[in-house]
DNA sequence: TGTGGTTACGAAATCGTTTTTTTGATGGGG
DNA sequence: CCCCATCAAAAAAACGATTTCGTAACCACA
């Protein structure tokens, strides 16, 4: 291994000087610093890291936490999106990243204890369940923290912004003459609250009342529990016209269980989704759905896991909203005719 | 933050007696290991990893380079799940991963000087193009490294049993009656080489013949250029009664194409895919594809990289091949009747 | 000539571990 | 009673970088 010592050796210069001259200290001289780059790339000399983090007690990396509740794991394409945006601008701003999880080997860590161990520079939260408290310990920690889709501990956050999302959905079905309004909201969490508050603000704002039945709790991704839902929902007295769906992989279980019933969308049901996938706009009818834009979350997350590490003490959390943006698509019917 | 030398003081004893003890070497004393324990335990001493990286040159950490031609990065079904897989046996294994990449910040590195860099256990690599230079740079590094679904430069591999698989859906379409079978395969690499050959031959096989403009060249995850490709097949003399697609996103596209040509699948047309993503299990009709064992596949690829790391010079790199599976749907026409 | 300020570099300490080598104590065998 | 093995622990030397100081050389100025 070509280490710094070499590259000094070969350069009758010190150990010192290299470091100096390859990290930019102005006490170095012009010549010198041609002279140990030229050095340094002819042995094909790269700095090693972990001595690098053991000195200066940096790591540039960030540990992303990522925990959801099906067995599906990064396989949600909202997820991956976010994913792929954070890693794009993690390392265009110097972080590599790497998961952050309980266990290595047969050790056993809690959350905080596995970031300890790594030094990471900053993590980056995104789970279904705020309510474990290994989080609640990984926050407090010490440790730069940023969390996803919830605002928690007092640290930075990064926000889909639900309540406009649910706002221009709840106007464009209105727009289009829908009165009788469900929504299947996910499990409890603040993303839910939030859009289950926006969702009844907006009808009442525009008089539309939601009877207790037209709101029901499923959970997210679960295409089977959506559909059944679906079921009942369309069993009551008064169905709905419209539904809303948690987000799009649950409306596929929708539509399912409408097809099976001998219904269709939007002839007899009319449908929205959220979240924007792919998949979603590939499939007829196309749906109607709010794309939130993952890749953005995901790159302000590491946007602002980066200010906190370089503010340090100075860092005032922000909370970031991204504006998501409504796909009108096929799968609602226009009612005012 | 609580040292190694910080629980010693407080036992009594040396740094080394603890690393000693904690590390389970033989010539420690029962009670002064369960002292160290508790000791430890207390204070909460967590080692320190890169101190332990710069003394072992084992950083316990696997790279993932990951590689492919669109937009999406890792939102691909296919890829997360992979990457699920992959991630839980490495930790079951004793490894963190994290994601190598050709920039930090400002400074831009090849793979394999970031490899060096972080000084990776070993390395996984999952790319569309095996033609990179880079990636041949990286192979021949020296670190140990494992290729996904492609045999590459001498090292271990992880394949998907492509031609299995596509030999299973030619009888399955056969046995329903299907002579005329058009197949779309991806980009020129080694996935696609062998799933053409292995159409190739089991149609050969079965005597049934396959015209030029049968076979046509797509993309991978291209439901546009796949849905382009469908309308020229079906604009043929004898447009086949059956297409294979790539994978089951580029499915999607065709579909499109053949609703709005005003056909239908399976009625009109029969149409397989490939992959088993979960969402064309969810749409009607259902998809007949068949699921390649992701999840398995990136298991296996942390399982051999884990043998090749402790096996040091005496590794002998495998072939693995993992079988996937038929998943009979509803696109598939039987035409014996 | 003496003083003071720059500039360019080196020596050495240090980060927190692991590992090899030494040391010291104990006990058994001849 | 001496020698040698055995065992437990300590001492010390790394691993490869960064960083703080110190200092030599040089120049300018009074």
């Amino acid at each position: 291994m070509v280490t710094i010592k070499a590259v000094a050796e070969r350069c009758g210069c010190s150990p010192a000087t290299v470091s100096k001259a390859l990290n930019g200290a102005p006490d170095v001289s012009h010549e010198m610093v041609l002279k140990i780059r030229a050095v340094a790339a002819e042995l094909g000399y790269i700095p090693n890291a972990a001595a690098r983090a053991l000195k200066t007690s940096r790591t540039y990396s960030f540990g992303l936490l990522f925990r959801e509740n099906s067995k599906k794991g990064l396989a949600h394409e909202f997820f991956s999106l976010m994913l792929n945006g954070f890693k794009r601008r993690a390392e265009e701003l110097g972080y590599d990243i790497s998961f952050v999880s309980r266990r290595l080997g047969d050790q056993y860590y809690t959350y905080a204890e596995h970031a300890k161990y790594r030094h990471f520079d900053g993590i980056a939260i995104i789970t279904i369940d705020y309510e474990d408290p290994q989080v609640r310990e990984l926050v407090e920690s010490g440790v730069p923290t940023v969390t996803v889709d919830e605002e928690f501990g007092g640290c930075g956050c990064v926000l889909s912004d639900n309540v406009q999302g649910v706002r221009d959905l709840v106007d464009y079905v209105y727009g289009l003459g829908h009165r009788r309004i469900a929504f299947i909201h996910g499990e409890d969490n603040m993303v839910s609250r939030v859009r289950v508050g926006a969702f009844q603000e907006s009808c009442r704002e525009r008089g539309v009342d939601i009877p207790e039945e037209y709101l029901v709790e499923g959970r997210f991704h679960d295409p089977d529990g959506s559909g059944e839902i679906t079921r009942q929902l369309l069993a009551l007295e008064t169905p709905p016209t419209c539904i809303f769906y948690p987000d799009d992989v649950s409306y596929l279980g929708g539509l399912q269980v409408i097809t099976e019933m001998g219904l269709s969308v939007p002839e007899d049901v009319s449908a929205v989704g959220y979240d924007g996938i792919g998949l979603a706009q590939q499939i007829r009818p196309r749906l109607t759905t709010l794309r939130q834009n993952a890749d953005l979350m995901g790159a302000q997350t590491a946007e602002e896991l980066s200010r906190a590490v370089r503010e340090g003490r100075d860092y005032l959390p922000k909370r970031i909203v991204i504006p998501g943006k409504l796909i009108p698509g096929e799968t609602v019917k226009d009612l005012r005719t």
